[in-house]
DNA sequence: CGTCTAACTTAATCAGTGT
DNA sequence: ACACTGATTAAGTTAGACG
């Protein structure tokens, strides 16, 4: 398949790569054979604001998926065993090899069809689960939170039209539930007769009023307030607009909502003042027009705006961007994220005091939320200490893709979730792309180059691999492989010898450098192509017990000591089901880094800002004697989890045992395992759920790895810190490690039975 | 082999924190 | 007030599981 994938340029999809189509096509400076016309498939390796062509080497290893765009042409064609030959959107040319992906992913989690019934269940009721909602699902289910919000995401993305706010959704093909979840009438501008209880800033759940699992807590005018309390949100509804035709082939968006008045709690926190800031401040504080709008068909606004709308300031951006048309009818969404909110122009009245927003999502929802509302919908915002922060940017100099091992390795190391972590790479890409390798001013252009082996390599370079890499193994046990810097991408550059690429394997294409440097936009220029100093080989490097002479090093470890491979002994890949709660207490391992310098140093303490476990702990505090949200899913949707079990105290069930709060069954099981056991081989390829155990034993710590590797490890890293947990009975509250180690603990156990399924 | 969907990406944006 | 950055979204792609 991987074969097929490859060798099936161009793009087996279109003829033209839709980013490609709509910008600025620049010739292809590939040896194309056929000569290529810049027309099938390709080149879109370009930043889309300028496709030009590559002007050196760039060297990214592990990258994920998307980033992956298919180089047409490429010659000569890839040799067997080599999955992809791909250029990111940095310019980078990378071939992928075998399985590959193996070690860069994570493993793919198989839902049990209870599991899947009861997000479906939910979905239909609120297809944007909060924070809170997220992970006490997830807790029952027993899979990690993050792997809820990929599914939902996915969810969204393939099956608009289950949520209730999606055309044949919820809203219209579902009866009206009671009162509060009544669809409101078409028409309605009236003030709400009661005031939402005035926002209590981290007012735990479990104190608001019970509201059906799932569904938005919201408030619609005319109904009695109390079921706000946990999400608060508020839904105006407004005159729904006679129009109902669309241009495009999609569905109709979403009815839109009128906006009324209302009676506002105060404002009484700085919280709620920056509230008001945020929400008085319409039209968008940041442009006189929403850059998406700016690029859309506007249409006239329907709201009554005071004064009258022109289109012009701000909004009614509520509409999707194909088609801006007026609302159709009646939608509601609860419990919102944050992206789609769109601010709403002319909204009269204006906002009361202590309501943070006035918005309406892109399926047309009008919503108001109040005070620290997003409690429970949002997480918690994580605070880094400057620590995690080095060491994360320790990485990301090396490596900006990092592979599921990697993050998670990484994501115990510092005592916050995997899930953080990738986030962090995300925006830090987004963001910084010129300080990761392969960026202008990243490592490659701004440290020293070393001897040999960092040198830039000549900037032609078109050859098939000389040696095929040695076969894909599935599962190959990172450990057994042959060492590679921590953090750096394992790849293969051609002319080398295989041996390097065991962990991550990554192939290296170079290419002739582009003379064209200059930029139209004044947006920071793409990456450099720069090649990547340490991506040369060198004999002193290789003579190292290497395998190859291929191997490539990074900067900062010419000489002697050649850390091994951070390698996951767990193997890269193997997703534990669950994800520590933020700031988890990370497993002590008696090489980390973390410890070390605890133990040795006293390590500063800053008491982390860290979000605290205090939400997550209440949270779960409030969850006991609460029936599972399972179970009410199930009441109130009808849909009930198949095998049954709501997934409730099922003995048996994995997901059970790997519920945090437990501290006691925990401990038992680090004193029964004596800590760290030592894991030994993953397993394998099969799908997830198991969790292998990461390793510990004799591995160096990875941010140890890291910042000896980079130029920061002149900035000592200090321990995360004494944490998060040193937050008193919340902290009892809080799984004393993370639901991950505690998982793979689990796994460890003798008789264990496995990844559920 | 085709379908479904988990995992992943970029891009845009919201929103909390700190200066 | 503003910069920075964590969190979340949509949209699109890749690839593993399964019929």
């Amino acid at each position: 398949m991987c074969r097929r994938s490859l060798l099936a340029n161009p793009s087996p999809k279109e003829g033209l790569d839709p980013v490609v189509s709509e910008s600025v096509r620049t010739p292809c400076l590939f040896p194309c054979e056929p000569p290529c016309d810049g027309k099938h498939g390709l080149c879109s390796c370009q930043p889309r604001e300028a496709r030009l062509p590559p002007t050196g080497i760039v060297m990214e290893g592990n990258l994920g998926a998307a980033p992956l765009r298919r180089l047409h042409g490429m010659p000569p064609p890839p040799p067997d065993g080599w999955k992809h030959a791909a250029v990111d959107r940095s310019g980078v040319v990378v071939f992928t090899v075998g399985p590959v992906a193996t070690g860069s992913r994570r493993r793919r989690l198989v839902l049990r069809l209870s599991q899947k019934d009861a997000l479906q269940a939910l979905f239909q009721q609120n297809p944007y689960p909060g924070i809170a909602t997220r992970e006490r699902l997830a807790r029952e289910l027993g899979i990690a939170e993050s792997r809820v919000q990929v599914w939902f995401q996915n969810r969204r993305a393939r099956h608009p039209q289950q949520s209730p706010s999606g055309p044949g959704g919820a809203a219209a093909t579902t009866p009206p539930a009671p009162e509060d979840r009544r669809t409101p009438p078409a028409v309605q501008s009236t003030s709400p007769p009661l005031r939402p209880s005035p926002p209590q800033e981290s007012m735990p759940p479990s104190a608001a009023p019970a509201a059906p699992f799932g569904a938005p807590a919201f408030w619609v005018p005319g109904t009695a307030p109390g079921v706000c309390v946990g999400q608060p949100l508020m839904i105006f509804m407004v005159q729904p607009s006679p129009v109902a035709l669309r241009p495009s082939g999609k569905p109709p968006p979403p009815a839109q909502y009128g906006v009324t008045d209302l009676a506002l709690p105060p404002a009484s926190s700085r919280h709620a003042q920056m509230c008001r800031r945020s929400l008085l401040a319409n039209p968008s504080p940041k442009e006189g027009l929403d850059p998406v709008v700016s690029e859309s068909v506007r249409t006239p606004c329907l709201f009554p705006c005071e004064p009258p709308c022109d289109g012009k300031h701000g909004l009614c951006s509520c509409q999707p961007r194909e088609a801006r048309l007026p609302p159709t009818g009646i939608v509601m969404e609860g419990n919102l994220g944050a992206a789609p909110l769109r601010r709403l122009h002319g909204m009269p009245p204006p906002p009361p005091d202590g309501w943070k927003h006035a918005a309406v999502d892109r399926s047309g929802v009008v919503v108001f939320t109040v005070g620290p509302v997003a409690t429970g919908s949002r997480r918690r915002r994580l605070v880094l200490r400057l620590s995690q922060k080095d060491a994360l940017q320790a990485l990301f100099q090396q490596n900006p893709y990092p592979g599921i091992a990697t993050r998670e390795r990484l994501a115990r190391e510092l005592g916050i979730a995997e899930s953080r972590v990738q986030v962090w790479f995300q925006n830090r890409r987004a963001r910084h792309p010129q300080q990761s390798p392969s960026g202008p001013g990243g490592a490659a252009a701004t440290t020293p180059p070393a001897p040999e082996d960092r040198r830039t390599p000549p900037a032609v370079q078109s050859t098939s691999p000389p040696l095929r890499p040695s076969p894909p193994q599935e599962s190959m046990p990172p450990s057994a492989a042959p060492a590679a810097p921590f953090g750096a991408p394992a790849f293969w550059v051609p002319g080398t010898a295989p041996g390097v690429c065991v962990g991550q394997p990554l192939m290296i294409f170079m290419v002739q450098p582009s003379p064209v440097a200059l930029r139209p936009s004044g947006k920071p220029p793409p990456p450099a192509q720069v090649a990547v100093p340490w991506a040369v080989s060198s004999p002193a490097v290789t003579a190292l017990g290497q395998p190859g002479q291929g191997a490539i090093l990074p900067p900062a470890q010419p000489e002697a000591h050649i850390p091994r491979w951070p390698g996951s002994p767990y193997g890269e890949g193997a997703a534990p089901p669950l994800e520590p709660q933020p700031q988890p207490r990370s497993l002590p391992s008696p090489t980390s880094l973390l410890d070390g310098l605890l133990a040795a140093a006293g390590a500063p303490a800053s008491p982390g800002p860290s979000p605290g476990p205090s939400a997550v702990a209440v949270r779960q505090a409030a969850l006991a004697g609460t029936p599972s949200l399972v179970e009410q899913i199930s009441a109130a949707t009808g849909i009930h989890a198949t095998p049954g079990p709501s997934l409730g105290p099922c003995a048996g069930e994995r997901a059970h045992l790997a519920l945090p709060g437990s501290p006691s069954v925990q401990d038992a099981l680090l004193a029964s395992l004596g800590i760290p056991g030592s894991p030994g081989p993953f397993p394998g390829s099969s799908p997830v759920v198991a969790g292998a155990h990461p390793a510990f034993p004799g591995s160096p710590s990875l941010i140890e790895e890291i910042l000896a590797a980079t130029a920061t490890r002149d900035t000592p890293w200090s321990p995360p810190g004494p944490p998060a947990w040193d937050e008193g009975v919340e902290a009892t509250l809080e799984a004393p490690l993370s639901e991950e180690d505690y998982q793979a603990l689990l796994d460890m156990l003798p008789g264990s039975p496995g990844p559920g399924a």
